[in-house]
DNA sequence: AGGTCTGATGTCACCTGGTGACATGACGGT
DNA sequence: ACCGTCATGTCACCAGGTGACATCAGACCT
């Protein structure tokens, strides 16, 4: 391992979280972040395969959690269960840092750039929650719409949370998601 | 208007699903797709705003389509309902150039930039949808999940419409998974 | 202590996507 | 014949991203 590692990528994140804030992602160069973190353009790219990926450092530990969740679910939960399981887990993820994750929210919704990585971020995440689900017997095309479900609600769950001023549990919010999608499939 | 536009942008697409059959995507260059279209790279850029735009010329007419449909459907019909009536609407959209839609699928699911794009614009079809669901009446989150169930078992229908070898009817593919989508949210 | 090896970083040159500013030239209208 | 418009061409430039090679601190060994 490393022994410069650790604190190299701390500092390129700190400096690029800190000049997003100040002028915003597209007026900020790769140059700068560097600059600023008291390294190179090229160490940064050695680090990140591109810009925008100092940002999703955090999406593979979610995932993990989620994942994880998901496979712990009691055996006898139905697919939506289990998933539901996850989207749950996945609030623990958010709460240590609450003003880091609502800053970096609107540094991602305010960047079209951004926002495509987000998805694609949560394609990834929708696709290792499905391979959860088949793992535990469920077959297709139930799994992957399953997982598609799931990781909408928490698209949307956590859009809320991130955007509204006072917002209740994000595992509220999911839930109250959850139930509409119950309705919108089996009409009443 | 313009005298020479409507064969530059023929020309330019033409060109560039050439080269991207022959060398790739990411392999192809927008100067090399300017001169096999006889023209430069800056007016290659005035008619597209990056180099994956060229693939994407059909999604705004397949949004409309869509739209169109869902505004169409009738007063009776459940948020889903419409949804469904735009997925089946899409139907007629590919059936024109099928070997083209197959070779242009092939080149999106081989390039992640261009996944990337395509995930935009479906997420620009699902803001077009749930848009299209409140000017029916229905309120939100029902709106936005009706719409993103929707989008979510087009694609899926889609992608297995382009990748089997001899496939069943869109509608029927879409069908099997709006059946499915039923079963997942409403467990039995 | 001294030597070697490893791996992270620095340096440099380069390519490509993308843009702004300005020139050119064909065509329609007068 | 003249003029204005508008698509295109030319040129210079910037930023993201990469490959090749140099450097240098520390780990490990003797």
């Amino acid at each position: 391992m490393g022994r410069w590692q650790p604190d190299a990528r701390n500092r390129f994140r700190q400096a690029a979280v800190e000049l997003f804030d100040e002028q915003g992602f597209e007026d900020t160069t790769v140059v700068q972040i560097a600059e600023r973190a008291g390294l190179t353009k090229r160490t940064f790219f050695r680090h990140y395969a591109d810009k925008r990926e100092v940002l999703f450092e955090g999406s593979a530990r979610l995932q993990e959690l989620m994942v994880t969740a998901l496979v712990g679910a009691p055996d006898g939960a139905t697919p939506l269960e289990a998933v539901v399981a996850a989207v749950h887990a996945s609030a623990a993820y958010f709460l240590q840092d609450r003003d880091a994750v609502r800053r970096r929210h609107a540094v991602v919704t305010s960047t079209p750039e951004l926002q495509e990585r987000e998805r694609v971020k949560l394609a990834t995440l929708t696709a290792a929650l499905a391979d959860a689900l088949r793992g535990r017997g469920v077959p297709e095309p139930t799994a992957t719409l399953a997982a598609e479900s799931g990781v909408t609600v928490f698209r949307l769950a956590f859009d809320a949370w991130a955007t509204r001023a006072d917002p209740p549990p994000l595992t509220v919010l999911a839930d109250e998601l959850f139930t509409a999608l119950r309705g919108v499939a089996a009409p009443g």
